[in-house]
RNA sequence: CGCGGGGUGGAGCAGUCUGGUAGCUCGUUGGGCUCAUAACCCAAAGGUCGCAGGUUCAAAUCCUGCCCCCGCAACCA
């Protein structure tokens, strides 16, 4: 076993609620983190917030604020949301941290200096409004800004280089003799395969950004991102820096990451870490995603589910427990109210909770209260003690891959075999006949400490529950402090009378609980952030930035009183015309798009393309009367140049488009107004 | 041929790497019990393991081909 356990999770970027997908990396490493620390391993648990970039800089601009003041606000709110959910963290780190900032400035001239930084040229899409690049496919065309809609330019600005593509044989080697390195296997390969297509030099500096960590020697160069932020796992550890200290004692770390940024961490990192010299992680393990929302993920739906909202009708153990027993940790799992209330009744209340409240009980009412010891060697418990051992020994190893939904499952058949066990024995009918007193008393004392071992395996998961059940139990000191493995049947323990029992889980009342989400989902209708799941530590500067539909997005539908009024002469610039469909085509590879050619009463046909291909099959649309914005600027799609639009209804959740048409004849070309 | 994940009793999943009685939770049905949070215990019903070939004494598991679903990407002037 390691001397150290050090675990992190990704550093937050968000500008939104912290939803579970942020909480879910979060309460696995605490955890895991009380897991060790349990058993007497010195760990240690990061985590943090990413505040730099490019989109800091603007929504702290578009709110008329300081950017610092902008994410001192992110950074209390992302804390203080993490608390409830019984989250404690050794070491938050912020990329603003003048220490790490530091730190990464050094780590930079380390490169730098063994010659893994050369000055070069980035070209790419530019676009002039947001002032940053943009990814483009390297199909198109003609490019345009998503958020413009303009022309983007082809641009080359001086940039640093890092030498990734030196790298390939390195990290091919990395993946194939360390297999641990990245898990689960899937994810591995996944990366193995993308780094054995080739790997180019990365662009690690931006002219174009200026909220960031300046390039040591020339400032005018605000260092990468992702290599800002990448770097906290090392410098809160005072790699690079004076302020902390824990680096020889901790690293390497286990990362724990949502695979939506797995290439970041499995290829960038260690390709950086190695040039530097450093070791690289012990593991990077991706896990899945939550979907919230019934069965199906709908980004539209505004479904995301927020920790505050979690937390008013489930304790933070609920969540915990649910989330590391319901989902397989490296696959994607549904997360809904109807599944929790379900899972948490079902082995929560009805399971270690009932079992709690009857063995103290009888506790309680047969023999005052004073919890009575089992023999180390009872014949007629040897079984219960057998199946406790395995579920001990199932759980931590289930726990130490990082199977959690296994390792509950162990323990809960231990949970089982001490139910079962008091059923057989009767110990209600024992209790009716004195001469039976000796029997009740072993019986009732192997319930009692089957509990107390049960209690100590499950506390890591659920650290709050656990202490209740603790102290009813009259059992001194924390049991988060005790290790499963060192507690021995039958060992003398510090126990006082048990008091009063009451449940550690009471029962949920779906119906209830369904009833007042329907209620409040009445009463603030798409309100809610439709945010996307991601638990990025940041967003590389060069992305597209599709951030504002977060706000916007879900209210549009919401009939609001106009706000943007426009004028008659606005009106009149828009030139809508009757056409007729002559003929219709799928657009090749493409899931949406339809080629249609029209008759808009000019002397030749025009060709535009529509969006509908999901709704409308091409023989369907074909002699239909359409309407048509006459006079919009041409545009490539996928390679066909579309010369209008056609006018349709926006139905339902997912925009199924309506064509629009009339109810009488009207000649092609006629001019609406 | 863009990338990836998945198809196992009514629902949700494990098992597939390392072939050998198909397992778990919920649900359903019947029974037991009454200490406990209408809880717990026992039993039963229910599965062509997406389809078709192949390898093998033996295939959910290995090989080949195909079908379907879901993400991402692309794409809605």
């Amino acid at each position: 076993m390691d001397k150290t356990f050090y675990v992190t999770t990704p550093i937050y970027y968000t500008n939104a609620k912290p939803h579970i997908g942020h909480a879910y990396t979060t309460l696995v490493a605490d955890t895991l983190t009380r897991f060790h620390r349990q058993r007497g391993v010195d760990s240690f648990f990061l985590t943090g917030t990413d505040e730099h970039g490019i989109n800091i800089e603007r929504a702290a601009e578009a709110r008329g604020v300081p950017i610092k003041a902008y994410v001192d606000r992110i950074f209390e709110e992302f804390q203080a949301a993490f608390a409830p959910l019984g989250v404690e963290f050794d070491r938050w780190i912020r990329t603003t941290d003048p220490a790490h900032e530091a730190a990464v400035q050094k780590l930079w001239q380390v490169l730098s200096d063994r010659g893994y930084i050369y000055k070069g040229f980035y070209d790419g899409w530019f676009c002039g409004n947001c002032n940053e690049f943009k990814e483009v496919p390297d199909t198109a065309e003609n490019p345009v800004c998503p958020i413009h809609e303009r022309p983007l330019d082809r641009v080359s600005e001086e940039s640093y280089f890092f030498k990734l593509s030196e790298f390939q044989q390195p990290l091919l080697d990395l993946y194939d003799s360390r297999p641990e390195f990245v898990q689960p296997e899937a994810r591995r390969n996944e990366v193995r395969s993308f780094v054995a297509g080739g790997l180019k030099d990365l662009s690690v500096s931006r002219v174009s950004v200026k909220w960031g960590i300046p390039v040591p020697g020339d400032p005018k160069h605000t260092i990468y991102v992702w290599l800002d932020a990448l770097s906290n796992y090392i410098t809160a550890q005072g790699w690079g820096n004076d302020k902390y200290d824990g680096f020889d004692r901790y690293w390497p770390a286990l990362h724990l990451v949502g695979k939506d940024i797995l290439r970041f961490h499995t290829v960038y990192w260690p390709s950086f870490l190695m040039a530097a010299g450093i070791e690289v992680p012990r593991t990077v393990y991706a896990h899945g995603m939550l979907l919230s929302g019934g069965k199906k993920m709908s980004k539209t739906l505004g479904n995301v589910l927020s920790v505050d909202d979690l937390l008013r009708f489930f304790t933070a153990d609920m969540v915990r427990y649910f989330i590391l027993r319901e989902v397989s940790f490296g696959q994607d799992g549904y997360i809904s109210y109807e599944a929790i209330t379900d899972r948490v009744n079902a082995d929560l209340a009805d399971g270690i909770g009932n079992l709690a409240s009857r063995t103290l009980t009888m506790v309680r009412n047969y023999f005052g209260g004073v919890p009575p010891r089992p023999s180390a060697d009872d014949d007629f418990a040897a079984d219960v003690r057998e199946r406790l051992n395995e579920a001990k020994v199932r759980f931590d190893e289930e726990f130490r891959a990082l199977n959690f939904s296994r390792g509950l499952e162990a323990a809960w058949a231990g949970i089982a075999r001490v139910d079962k066990f008091i059923t057989e024995n009767e110990p209600w009918k024992l209790a009716k006949d004195p001469a039976s007193r000796g029997k009740l008393e072993a019986v009732l004392a192997v319930a009692y400490e089957g509990l107390r071992h049960l209690v100590l395996l499950v506390a890591p998961a659920m650290p709050e529950s656990a202490r209740h059940i603790w102290r009813q139990m009259g059992l001194a000191g924390d049991p988060l402090r005790i290790s499963p493995n060192a507690a021995t049947w039958g060992e003398t323990i510090d126990a006082a009378k048990i008091e009063q029992v009451s449940p550690a889980f009471p029962k949920l009342n779906k119906e209830k609980i369904m009833a007042e989400i329907e209620q409040q989902n009445d009463a603030a209708p798409a309100a809610a952030s439709t945010e996307g799941q991601t638990t990025q530590a940041a967003v590389p500067t060069s992305a597209p930035t599709a951030q504002p539909e977060g706000a916007t997005q879900g209210a549009t539908q919401a009939a609001a009183p106009p706000t943007n009024i426009i004028s008659i002469d606005d009106f009149i610039k828009v030139e809508l015309r009757a056409a007729t469909v002559l003929e219709a085509e799928r657009v090749p590879k493409a899931d949406k798009l339809l080629r249609l050619v029209i008759d808009i009463g000019e002397e030749k046909p025009r060709q535009i393309l529509a969006g509908i291909a999901e709704h409308y099959a091409p023989e369907e649309v074909v002699g239909r009367k359409i309407i048509v914005v006459a006079n919009l600027a041409p545009r490539k799609l996928r390679g066909l140049e579309s010369n209008g639009m056609l006018l349709a209804a926006s139905v339902g959740d997912n925009g199924k488009p309506v064509l629009a048409t009339f109810g009488e004849e009207v000649p092609n070309g006629t001019r609406l107004k």
